[in-house]
Formats: structure tokens, C-alpha cells, sequence
DNA sequence: CTGAAAGCGCTTACAG
DNA sequence: CTGAAAGCGCTTACAG
């Protein structure tokens, strides 16, 4: 006889197979030294009963909320949705469940939001994602709470703390050289805001490209921008308007590289035929545009779901990630996405 | 002396305070009946040890978990996000927290998918979003669980399960007359997919308008389509090459209106100039392209705020929820979103 | 290889 | 207006 009216509980499983909720909750929890004769007989009623351990009998018990946490600003933002994606879906591979909770950067009250969150809920972990990975204030709230964190693409990596990112100057250099091998010479950079670290390692790609085909960086074709449409838009009429037009350009995300062709379009300049244009980051629109854009997809969902393995081994006491374990910092392959935005000269 | 090492736990409180456990509990819970003196001792409690109930001791001794799903199947789609950003912060509000998961409407082990979520974790409600909240098999499963739902923008209204929606019909109706108070007659309209509602209701919308200025849909004039990009551009290419051209054209989304667009510039067709066009979604992309869109915003993220609401409202039991209440199907105003792609002929 | 006991930190009846 | 007791459904030591 089952408990009456609600779900089956541990007590009903170990009944009917004749066993200690002790021994169910080993099987369970994949514990060894459990007669495997044993364990197919749990197994048969849990399946039958449709048994599935409780989440808040399970953390109260055991402390461990088989929770992860993701943490973002601007929920626009084009990476949050693979980050999200890669997380949920390695989460629910690893048998835990992802709480998303958007925060200002700047709120003025964002330590007792985070304190609300940890404290409640008690996440096993935490995802970080730019720019609230590199916010002090949240970087001392999480570690005074003990939560294990990882950040995605931080600024700078902390020692100690696990981070994922992909490698902005090699990726930067490698669409470069897909502008070069088409003969472009005159390749017009437009810049990042100078307070994201991704800026520099950028352009520093670009320039580093540049070079090993024995060629100078010209400052007249350097344009600053701050990752915005509107700052690739202006910064293509100023470099479209140059008496000798630059026939590639390289804005540093896709937002920019939307505006080049925006502001493209309205001088009537048709882009690819007279323009190449290069993006970075694969945003959703950028394959939606005419022309679709030649950019850098970021391994966004490859990064998130090792953020996620990352988190759910720290619970393992054994693995305990020393403060220099190279692993800490893992570095993700990103990929060229080719479109139709760029042609040969 | 507090307990030593964890956070604080409710006895920590009640000791410090002088009371008993069951009075900070009232306290913390709101519930009527506690002397005003007391009150404020216990709360000055609370603060000074930044105590925090446990969402796994709550959950596990009184049957409600604090936490909203949130499920969806296509994360790229352009409203997931406005939804989230709107749930999460009504989560907040009101004290609950958003789990999302994302869910292959095709899955073979759907159901299965949803079962491990909702005996794991029982989520006090859940939100559905398209396509999923027209799924059978979710719908039952969930119905199964009993675990409450709102429907967003369902194809059609169940009896007895709450949802919230915009007036698509409506919508469409006031952006058809945009188009006609700046002169336009001949407007082209493309298509959704006959099997989704929102398809049919726009195009009623559309016809309606069209009527109430006086005017037949002229049959040449009214494309298929499925919603992307592509059917949207190859639509447009049909309709810009009729002998006597649209001077406008209503695209049933934004993805489509953004085909609309490639195909307008690459035939050589200046838009606004010679050509008004005009979506519905407000998608991220509709204002980032050349010319902005003109559109419809639905609104995404009070839908969610109400969706939140009516399933925090159902944990309390002096709400019933009458099968026939009104209040179970929540329509909510738009706003027409008028950009650049539109202007007088 | 298996189990009986205690306890995680709250809320729910039930008293007074 | 306030409290003592029981219990939610698991896991953690601890035995054997």
C-alpha cells in the first residue's frame, strides 16, 4: 500500500523492494557497495512507482541544492541566450536545474540581492557572466557566501577562481587573415571601448595579423568605437568619406559591424562588391542581415556547459582545485564564421 | 552564542529574540496575530544576523517550493528573452526565484523531461511559452502533476488553465492603419504559417483595416510565408516584381520584414523612399537594421510580470480560480513601434 | 553488503 | 497573542 493521495516517497520504494531507505538512497545516489541483485530490485520499483527524489528533502539533508545559478545583466545581451542554452541543457544532463537571475550592475543594492538569492536558495554554484564577473561587489558577496563560481569571458582572471573564455587575439588575428587572403591591404580597425579588456586582445590580433603579412597598422584607418550600432555606424561614415577608402573593414563586434553596414548602404555603397566587413561574436542578427556578416562565433554554449561540469566537480570533495590548477582557466576554440560580407578584391 | 560555523538557522533567531521559533516564523511569513513590539524585536533580529529561511526547509515542511518554471523551446526565439527579464523580476519581488529549462518540442522523452522536473523540483507554477504551451503531451503531463500553468500567447484558450496574450488582430489592424493614414493603397501583406493562429489573426487584422478604409485585399498582393527570413526575402522578391509594384508591405513578423528588406536592397529599391515596410515583434534586430522597423511590440515582459502574479496568486487558496473567470485569459495592450521603414507616398 | 537512528530547518496542525 | 510537538523526505555518520 502507497502512501495515500501524494507522490511516492523513499519510505514507499524501500517497502515495496524489501529493503532500508538507506539502501534506496544508495542506489540512488549511484553509491557503491550495493549487491547489484539489490540494486535491480530498487531500481524495478522506483521505475514502477515513478519515484524521484525530492530537491528539498534531498538539500536540507544532504546541503547540496543541486542548483546552479546564472547571473547576467543585460538579458540583450547576444550571448546570454547561448550561455543559457549550453548551461540548462548540461545541467539537466548532470541532474540539476538552472536558476537564472538578471542584476543590475549598478544596483545600489545588489550585495543584499545576491545575499537574498545564496542564502535562499543555496546554490551549489554560480555562473558569472561580463560584466558582472568582474564586479568586486559581486565577486566578495559570492566568495564571503562560499558559493563556488565560474566566470565566463572575466576581464582578468582571479587566482583561484575558475574561469572559461576563448582566445579574443587569436581569433582576431585569424579573421584578419581571412580580409588578407582575399587581398585586402587597406583594412579599416574600428575599436572597442577601451574599458573592455576584449577591446585590446582585439585589436591586438589585428595588429599582430597585420604584421606577419608585413604590414603597418595606418592610424588614419583606426577608428574608436564602444560597441554599439550607432559607433560602427559613425565611425564608417568617417572612414568612408577618406579620400582613399579603406576596402575592408574590421569592426570588433557585430554590433558595429551592423552599423558599417548600415552607414555602407546609405552612402550606396554596395557591400561585399566594394566593401568587405567583418564582425565579432555571431550575434543572431548577424545572419539575418543582407549580407549575412562574416564574424567570429564565440563557443559560447561549449563554454557554459563546462562552466557547469566545472561547478558540479568542486562538490566532489576529492577534486580540490588548487588555487594554481592549470585547469582552473580553461581556454575554448572559437570558430570563423564566413558569410557573404567579404570577397576578394 | 550563535550556531557555530553555518548561517544562522530560525532557532539562532528565536533564541536571540527571546520567542519561539513559531513566532518568527509568523513574523517572516506576514501572518496576522503577532503583538507589534514583537514584530519589531524579531525583525531586529533577523537583520542583525542577516538570517535568511531556507528555501529547502520551507519547501520541504510546508509544500511550496518558492520557485517558477520557466520552459521554452526555441531559445533564440526573439521573445524568450523580454520573458525572462520580466518573470525574473516579478520572481523577485514576490520572493520566488525562475528555473528555466529548455525543452525540444519533438522530444521522444518529453514527458519524461518534465516529470524529472517537476517531482524533482515542484515548482509552485509554471510558464509556458510557444510552441510548447500548445503541446498536448506537456500540457498533460503538467495537468498530470498538478502543478499550476499560464499559457503565453497559446494558439488557442484552454478552459480552466490560465494564459495571458496580446490582441494580435488588433494590432495588426492599427499597423495596417499606419501604412493607410500615410497615403499607402496598395499594400502587400505576407503570410505566417497557415497553422499557427497568430498567421490567420494578423491577416484579419490586416483585411479589416483594409475594409474600413474602403478597400479589397487584392489577391496579387498577399504572399505565404513561415515567419523567417528567407520566405519573407523570396515573398518580397515575387511581390516587387509585379507589374504595378506595392507601395508598401506588411510583414506578418520581423524576421520576415527583414527579408522584406535584403530583397528591397538588393533589387535596388531605396526604402523608405520607394517602398514603406513594416513588421511585428519588435524583435532585437528590428531596430538595429537599415532603416529601423516599423512594428508592433508585443508586450513580452508584463505578460510574464501578470503571468508570475496569477500563479503566485493560485498558492493561496481564498483564490479559487474559476474555470469561467474571467481573469483566467489576460489580454494585454500593445504598442505600435513607428520607425524609419515607413513614410507618406 | 545492509540497516536503525538522528537530524537537516523549517511549517503545519493543535493548544492555551 | 504565543508556544511545544510532530513531521516534511531525504542524507549523514555510525554500526554490524
Amino acid at each position: 500500500m502507497s502512501s495515500r493521495g501524494g507522490s511516492p516517497t523513499i519510505v514507499d520504494v524501500a517497502r515495496e523492494a524489501g529493503v532500508s531507505i538507506k539502501t534506496v538512497s544508495r542506489v540512488l545516489n549511484h553509491e557503491p557497495g550495493v549487491h547489484e541483485s539489490t540494486r535491480e530490485q530498487v531500481l524495478k520499483v522506483v521505475e514502477a512507482l515513478r519515484y524521484r527524489p525530492k530537491q528539498s528533502a534531498r538539500s536540507l539533508a544532504g546541503g547540496r541544492s543541486f542548483l546552479i545559478g546564472l547571473l547576467y545583466y543585460d538579458p540583450s545581451a547576444a550571448f546570454v541566450g547561448s550561455v543559457q542554452q549550453g548551461a540548462t541543457l548540461r545541467c539537466r544532463e548532470l541532474g540539476y536545474h538552472l536558476v537564472v537571475e538578471s542584476l543590475h550592475n549598478d544596483a545600489p543594492d545588489l550585495r543584499q540581492q545576491i545575499d537574498r538569492m545564496v542564502l535562499a536558495l543555496r546554490p551549489d554554484g554560480m555562473i558569472l557572466t561580463p560584466p558582472l564577473c568582474d564586479n568586486p561587489e559581486v565577486l566578495a558577496a559570492l566568495r564571503d557566501s562560499g558559493t563556488p563560481c565560474v566566470l565566463m569571458s572575466p576581464e582578468r582572471d582571479l587566482p583561484g577562481v575558475p574561469s572559461v573564455r576563448m582566445d579574443d587575439v587569436h581569433a582576431a588575428e585569424e579573421i584578419t587573415n581571412v580580409l588578407l587572403s582575399l587581398g585586402h591591404q587597406r583594412i579599416a580597425f574600428i575599436k572597442g571601448p577601451p574599458d573592455q579588456s576584449a577591446s585590446g586582445m582585439r585589436y591586438q590580433g589585428f595588429v599582430s595579423a597585420l604584421r606577419a603579412h608585413g604590414l603597418t597598422p595606418d592610424p588614419d584607418l583606426i577608428q574608436p568605437g564602444d560597441f554599439t550600432f550607432a559607433s560602427g555606424r559613425d565611425a564608417a561614415h568617417q572612414l568612408l568619406s577618406r579620400r582613399q577608402r579603406p576596402t575592408a573593414v574590421f569592426a570588433s563586434n557585430d554590433d558595429m559591424a551592423l552599423g558599417v553596414l548600415a552607414a555602407a548602404q546609405r552612402l550606396g555603397l554596395p557591400v561585399p562588391a566594394e566593401l568587405s566587413v567583418v564582425g565579432f561574436d555571431d550575434s543572431p542578427t548577424a545572419g539575418l542581415v543582407w549580407p549575412p556578416l562574416t564574424t567570429v562565433r564565440q563557443p559560447m554554449a561549449a563554454m557554459a556547459r563546462a562552466a557547469v561540469e566545472m561547478l558540479v566537480a568542486v562538490q566532489r570533495p576529492d577534486m580540490a582545485g588548487a588555487p594554481d590548477d592549470p585547469e582552473l582557466h580553461k581556454v575554448l576554440p572559437h570558430e570563423i564564421v564566413v558569410r557573404d560580407s567579404t570577397r576578394a578584391r
